[in-house]
RNA sequence: GCUGGUGUAGCUCAGGGGUAGAGCAGCGGUUUUGUAAACCGCCGGUCGUAGGUUCGAAUCCUAUCACCAGCUCCA
């Protein structure tokens, strides 16, 4: 039975190797390291190929017993779950028709075509019932080969034009049906054993979604959710999305006095308000000091712009559709600006360029328009205006890579501040010619000193086809926030074909012209966008340097009114942002008020700090942190704007 | 742009064919206070906008605008 031709070795994370006959399934596995594993286990991983465990093996090669734990094994389980949302669906709405239902990062989702009938958020929870109600059933999944023409058969019976649809693209002999209970899909697979390892399940979600993400297509009803093999991992789920929730920008934006939208103004045309101008411009000198340092200059150039600008950089009409359209003045036409690289290549054209002056690194906040689909806008992260914190670098080729390596330790640096872990992102082309502008050649040599650029600084990154803008590579870093959620901000670009379209030359040693490589680049890309996701990474506690009201002087009462007026004057003269509260307040009320208003710091002003000349501070979210003397809390205070400090990183002792 | 949902006072929300309500905020007064909400009083809305149905519309219908969740798109 176990003779060699007849057996496999499997090669185990661990390097461990193991011999098992044909036959053998995933399962048997598991069990034979340990009866817990197999108990706990959802797939396999076998030479990169996810598989059921009820599977016979037939070859061997590497594997991995993929538990809840593991990337693949959650996959397998919100797979398994959205085939249970199509049963539960298909038991509670009779003739309702299916579309694909995968497993996604954080759940799964079916699309579904449910004919006259609308459901919406209101159905979830009978839903979400008779699904909790089919895992406990204990029903298989089981797994079926089936030939081409009897799939057809059963979807044509069924009266499913979806799976029909999706039928037509599969070759006959790779085609699997999954069965649990009374439901049948056309599906890849693999499923998890069993439907009753599902404890939990909570349907988020109700939204419209088109057939294969096409716009003329019908349009299908979504249904989004989420599974746990514990009940108490769905009650950590939903505290998560309380907290998500709490952090919403739009809500802190509003409740912190930092932006408006105004639809007399405009939609999607976000106001700035005192505190969010402070904030704004707090994050614009922190980027400007550093970008002094590292020899870049700032320009200014005019937000709207004649049209040949754009048409000789070919971003018009290749955007066409989301910009706004030209002005005519003059017999002229004249555009708002949608993105701020022409103006400064025209800068670099300005004049006669030296390689002796390379590189030219024009730096500027610019304010660009863009008109975004209006069901894509959203509070302050996606608008129709907005300001990059954009730079155009110029540079020899010889110079290139260190201008690379410049701009990845710059956003690295910025987002170090805010304590955002970053990964990186390599953003090639792929096939599509039509997407890309340029010589092929000048892409691949792009590309290839990205990479270099990468590995030489050792950097974890990886590699995306198809990411690319229309005019060259970038590296884009992808930011982490408080509560684990990842942004695409930064971007760095290589890009070879503006300097032709500009004809961009400088005169080199010797003594002919050359043309530049232009670097894009700009670490938080949009403030707008940087500023949503920053009120939502410290849930609106800022750190000191960026808070709108940085102290709170608090008077026990109007007896100590001069006494505030005096700190007041002293701190505001130190560039300390700060405010008394004077109504006739009790203490702990004002307190309440400056807690709310998330103001970090707090100073209560009575009698005891008459006499003394002391400070009692103290610190939002963490209370009384004790009585200073003032010159030694102003020491304090400078320090821990001077240095970017983060909250909660103080000590006071 | 598409689908669904929502739009009532500055904010958070209740009311759901008989002609607007609470809390907070604001204002006036009283209170003069020691680490997260003092007390009393007052002001405040043509119920997103425009049509329609009706004796009568915040409420029902239509259109439109905005916002929210997705879809599609993203230099």
């Amino acid at each position: 039975m176990s003779q060699s031709n007849d057996s496999f070795e499997i090669i185990f994370p661990d390097g461990n190797r193991k011999t098992y006959p044909k036959g053998t399934t995933g399962y048997d596995v598991a069990h034979s390291i340990s009866p817990g594993l197999a108990r706990n286990a959802l797939s396999i991983t076998l030479n990169d190929e996810v598989m059921d465990l009820s599977r016979p093996i037939s070859e061997g090669g590497p594997i991995k017993i993929n538990t809840w734990d593991t990337e693949d094994g959650k996959m397998t389980f919100w797979h398994s779950s959205a085939h249970i949302l199509a049963e539960a669906c298909q038991e509670l709405f009779p003739g309702v028709r299916f579309g694909i239902g995968p497993a996604i990062e954080q759940g799964f989702y079916y699309d579904m075509d449910f004919g006259d009938r609308t459901v919406t958020v209101d159905d979830l929870p009978a839903i979400e019932e008779k699904m909790t109600e089919i895992a406990r059933r204990k029903l298989e999944f089981e797994r079926k080969e089936i030939p081409k023409k009897e799939a057809v058969g059963y979807f044509k019976e069924k009266n499913d034009p979806y799976k029909l649809d999706l039928l037509k693209d599969l070759e006959d002999g790779t085609i699997t049906f999954y069965t649990q209970g009374n439901f049948t899909d056309l599906c890849r697979g693999p499923h998890i054993p069993r439907t009753d390892s599902i404890k939990a399940f909570k349907l988020l979600n109700v939204a419209g979604a088109y057939w294969r993400g096409d716009s003329d297509s019908k349009q299908l009803t979504r249904i989004y959710g989420i599974s746990f093999p514990k009940k108490s991992m769905l009650d950590d789920f939903l505290v998560m999305m309380e907290e998500a929730k709490k952090r919403d920008h739009k809500k802190l934006g509003k409740e912190l006095g930092l932006y408006m939208i105004d639809n007399m103004i405009g939609s999607g045309l976000p106001v700035w308000l005192p505190n969010g101008t402070i904030l704004r411009r707090r994050l614009e000198a922190f980027l400007r000091d550093e970008q002094i340092k590292r020899g870049y200059q700032e320009v200014i150039t005019p937000h709207i712009a004649n049209l040949r600008l754009y048409e000789t950089s070919g971003h018009y009409p290749y955007y066409a559709d989301s910009q706004y359209d030209p002005i005519e003045v003059d017999d002229e036409k004249y555009m708002l600006k949608p993105m701020n690289c022409p103006h400064h290549h025209r800068i670099f054209s300005n004049k006669m360029r030296s390689y002796r002056e390379l590189p030219i690194r024009l730096s500027e906040f610019g304010t660009v328009y863009r008109y975004e689909q209006s069901g894509e806008l959203n509070g302050l992260s996606r608008v129709r205006g907005f300001t990059q914190d954009d730079a155009h670098i110029y540079c020899t080729h010889d110079q290139l890579k260190d201008e690379i390596k410049n701009c990845i330790d710059l956003t690295q640096y910025v987002f170090s501040i805010f304590d955002m872990p970053v990964d990186i992102r390599l953003s090639f082309r792929d096939d599509n010619e039509e997407k890309y502008g340029g010589n092929l050649e000048y892409w691949e040599r792009a590309q290839k000193e990205l990479r270099e650029v990468a590995d030489e600084l050792g950097l974890d990154y990886t590699i995306a086809p198809g990411e690319a803008s229309f005019y060259g590579p970038k590296i884009d870093f992808i930011i982490r926030d408080a509560i684990g959620r990842k942004w695409q901000l930064g971007t760095v670009q290589v890009d070879y074909v503006m300097p032709e379209r500009f004809e961009l030359t400088y005169v080199g040693t010797d003594n002919s012209k050359h043309r530049p490589v232009i670097i894009h680049r700009a670490p938080f890309g949009s403030m707008e966008r940087f500023t949503s996701i920053l009120i939502e990474h410290f849930a609106g506690d800022f750190p000191v340097w960026l808070s709108p009201v940085q102290v709170a002087l608090l008077p026990i009462s109007d007896q100590y009114h001069d006494l505030a007026e005096k700190y007041e004057e002293i701190l505001s003269s130190k560039g300390i942002r700060v405010k008394s509260d004077k109504r006739s307040e009790q203490i702990g009320a004002k307190i309440r008020d400056s807690e709310n208003a998330k103001i970090p710091y707090m100073i209560i002003l009575g009698e005891r700090e008459r006499e003394s000349g002391s400070v009692s501070v103290r610190r939002h979210k963490q209370g009384d942190i004790g009585t200073f003397a003032f010159d030694k809390y102003l020491n304090i205070l400078e320090t821990e704007i001077r240095e970017y400090q983060l909250p909660g990183k103080q000590n006071y002792n």
